[in-house]
DNA sequence: TACCTTGATGACAACGTTGTCAACGCGCCG
DNA sequence: CGGCGCGTTGACAACGTTGTCATCAAGGTA
């Protein structure tokens, strides 16, 4: 920028009013600032902007892996309404592991983002709290970071609810649940919509038919399930990565999944799935930040998007 | 910082010293900023420390669309990489736009980031020459960025020979090809493999056979293609959104596709792929590109990784 | 005792930008 | 013709950090 002045024979203030469209600079004097900034390819250091003014225009994205394609379009969608707000995405997978959240998350901070998005992996957040002092904007995604934080979620217990009643309505009695470990926010809620469908429906909640893990451990616990005695007639599957184990296990199985996936149609029988929008996930809460970052101060808001009960031919199977 | 060091009654450079571990520090000073640093809750200003040394620790990564599981494995991979050398990642998406994704790399680049790893929309790569000069690395991935560039490529024409050729050994005649826009590198490669392929078999190149242009369209052109007259006995898919779209046809096709995906094994028949490794991709990016980082100014590598025929029963249906 | 070495600590400038305020020239009005 | 206001421009400080160099005290040596 110095060196543009020079050339330009002007102030390095005047360089600046150019470079950030402030008005109060003649015709001529910017067109001559313009041909230096041309003829040197200069460009302006937004390090020092952002040490200057404290505003950095970026966000942080926390998720647990981008290569999950329920993360991918949440993280597509944080882009977009970034980008349509000037802001760019420092975004990074956490993998489940509270440490490296944290880490990730005041790396973050101390580049300056003026929000995040935290999809948490942890439960407890008060590592948050200089943050939150400070002024930086938090909102949770998918999963709650605490009761005073603003969370997005989708209706997971409802969900269920709807997914195993559909099954119910279809003649079965003995409907197992496969899902995430249960400590995970999203995986216990949805067992609660599962016992509370069993419950509206008079049928007992049998620990036998529930199995939780990583997705391989419980696809390996719903084939031995099936093949023990008085085994379910249908399954409800807790995440995406299960209903995939599910379906490996060859078996024509009576099966609802809890979120959709590509190509679900095209398998035979057509995967029956209770489908999140992780989109509209990610865009509300990304417009729920921007709000917040551009003043609103309003108590913290708890927002829950629906699901949808997708039938495709695996839910209606009979018993 | 300025609070710490009067808070602990020493120098502002001690603090300095101390928060980034450097020696000549007595431990009992150390102590005595270490408490206070935990006391303020402070946290250092990575803003005004790249200002002061002009390194981020930081890259740039521009893809097409997270949201595709091809970028989104290339990410994770990419953004694993980063995290073992100790820098971040910022991404974007390009969407296939030549303009926005000149647009996210000059932003990347005055946020000052280290290196860039570009999967490119456009050909003409000129706007990067002042940056290039400035010293900030480029990675080209998936597709060329320009001749004297890092470039980290998929063998496209190789893979697609291969899977035409196993058609024709199959015993088609009339194999057609529907794929990207051929303007794309990818797209234009995968082509060049099929004549090859055509050629070595001794058959001939027919233009009624070929259709291009996006998933959609493309698929619409199959299914004129295959209701003409003398329609073709087997088809090769130049994309993964492509292959879903010719599934989507709804007939029972003997398919190769270019790239796998989630499930091919579980339709039926199981769809036979060339698959890519994304992630590979994307380490190897990563790598040369943090090697480059770290001082190795050896003249522009070309790396090509293989690609991998899997067979799954739509590749060997015969005729 | 005087001098030198060593290690700890601090003062200060610099990174590139922008906000504040002053200076300057010009035209207008009284 | 003098003073005033306005629009343009520039000088300077500040953002928070780190690199450079100076300072200072303690301890060892001649």
């Amino acid at each position: 920028m110095k060196d543009v002045a020079s050339a330009a024979g002007v102030a390095l203030k005047t360089v600046s009013r150019v470079v950030n469209g402030e008005p109060g600079v003649t015709l001529a004097t910017a067109e001559r600032v313009t041909t230096a900034i041309e003829r040197l390819g200069y460009r302006r250091n937004e390090s020092a902007r952002v040490l200057r003014q404290g505003r950095t225009a970026s966000i942080g994205l926390v998720i647990e892996d981008v290569a999950d394609p329920f993360y991918a379009g949440l993280s597509r969608a944080v882009e977009d309404v970034a980008l349509r707000h000037g802001s760019l995405v420092l975004s990074g997978s956490s993998g489940e592991d509270p440490r490296r959240e944290r880490e990730l998350v005041l790396t973050f901070c101390s580049r300056g983002v003026d929000g995040l998005i935290i999809v948490p992996a942890g439960t407890d957040h008060d590592y948050l709290r200089p943050e939150l002092d400070a002024g930086i904007a938090a909102v949770f995604a998918d999963r709650p970071g605490g009761p005073d934080a603003d969370t997005v979620l989708c209706d997971n217990a409802g969900g269920a609810y709807a997914g195993v009643s559909h099954l119910i309505r279809h003649g079965h009695r003995r409907v197992a649940f496969v899902g995430d470990s249960a400590s995970i926010f999203t995986s216990g809620e949805r067992l609660r919509g599962y016992r509370r469908a069993l419950g509206e429906a008079g049928l007992p909640f049998d620990t036998s038919l529930v199995a939780t893990g990583p997705a391989r451990q419980a696809g390996l616990a719903l084939i031995r399930m099936l093949s023990g005695d008085d085994p379910p007639t249908a399954v409800f599957t807790g995440n995406g990565r299960i209903t995939v184990a599910a379906l490996r296990t060859g078996r024509r199985l009576a099966l609802v999944g809890f979120d959709d996936f590509e190509l679900a149609d095209l398998l035979d029988p057509g995967v029956t799935v209770v489908a999140q929008d992780p989109v509209r996930l990610g865009a509300t809460a990304a417009e729920l930040l921007f709000r917040r970052l551009s003043g609103d101060l309003g108590s913290p808001e708890r927002i829950e998007l629906p699901t949808r009960l997708i039938p495709r031919g695996s839910g209606e199977l009979p018993p």
